[in-house]
DNA sequence: CATGAGTTTCAGTAAGTTCTGAAACTAGTG
DNA sequence: CACTAGTTTCAGAACTTACTGAAACTCATG
């Protein structure tokens, strides 16, 4: 692996987390190394500067783009595929954490609402029963709201993350506003 | 395994989803199991109804302490350790976050920074370096967002989320109520 | 301070996954 | 329609991780 020593600790990186992440090794370093690239490459130049096996990055390729991160581009007179990542991060962000939910959220949240919907048989049944629906209940909120803001636009989406805490304060004045709207009335405590 | 049916299906598939998110599915099981118990258990109760070995229950358990994961008890005049799982499903989650920013999160900042302070050697280095400016802003972006958004009370975060993209509204009114600032004001649209 | 209930550690093994090279396949080109 | 560049598949090898049973350790108690 003989890439510039910048890119080279950050494919490494990624290599690793990858597999704490549940995604192999090659999987990440290959992702990582199209992330950096200023042009898209192909199997061959993955396959060179990773030095792995020219199937190990077949396979790599293959799965990253059943993950929707890779996009795939042709130049004139060559016909092998070259790969690149989005250029927006993100983009790349919505994507995966959408890649997951499919895979892994939402089948989640239909096995608990099948556990929702059987008789317990006793009251320790009964308890595993409402202890799974506290868990569906918070897993729905999160990815409800959470896709919620994958709908917003990336400028809004700042703005409002810029808020932060702020967030607080704004409902808080939301109310006193809408309060005093109707009739004179006093602000609310501290937070 | 003879649990009651309904918590089977859920340590199962606890477990598979462990091993996907790089949690062995071992520590999975025990964590699904702790969580929907009605009452504390000790590691021979969890070998026995998981059907591990002794030894791989207790390393389990060392692993989710180490995430913080399980809280520890005891009963009068038992020595066992007793443990169990937080009751409420927010502060899980939130723990599980805290310790996977510190784990992975961090680190990763921490490369990227690295890597934005070596200087270039050419196009190609100065185009990486780039590309990780924009992912070191978009995980530092995130996660500082998400710290503060752990510091909310439950109740005013349950607020923020049921309001989703109506946040966008608030904001725009916000905007509104604030231009019009001293002379007279109409409250915004629906939330 | 010996006993024994409870817990942890560890070396070896089982199970699972990732990776490879070789072979098979696909589809433009002469 | 044979040739060739490119890509995919696959069986087994290499590696990694998870799991086990046995031994070592810990500590309250008689």
């Amino acid at each position: 692996m003989d890439l510039p020593p910048l890119t080279q600790g950050f494919v490494l990186h990624f290599g690793e987390m990858g597999s704490r992440w549940g995604i192999n090794r090659t999987v990440g370093q290959i992702y990582a190394l199209l992330f950096v690239s200023s042009r898209p490459l192909n199997a061959d130049e993955i396959t060179d500067r990773l030095q792995v096996s020219r199937s190990n990055v077949s396979m790599g390729l293959k799965e990253l783009q059943s993950w929707r991160l890779v996009r795939l581009s042709h130049l004139p007179g060559d016909r092998r595929d070259y790969y690149s990542a989005p250029d927006d991060v993100w983009q790349i962000f919505k994507t995966l954490a959408e890649e997951r939910q499919r895979r892994e959220i939402d089948p989640t949240l239909s096995m608990l609402r099948d556990a929702m919907l059987e008789s317990p048989g006793n009251a320790d049944d009964r308890h595993a029963q409402e202890r799974m629906r506290q868990m569906h209940e918070l897993i729905e909120q999160l990815t409800d709201w959470f896709a919620e803001v994958r709908r917003l636009a990336p400028e809004t989406l700042e703005q409002l993350m810029g808020l932060g805490a702020g967030a607080v304060k704004l409902l808080d004045f939301k109310d006193r506003v809408l309060r005093r709207g109707a009739r004179g009335q006093e602000p609310g405590g501290t937070p």
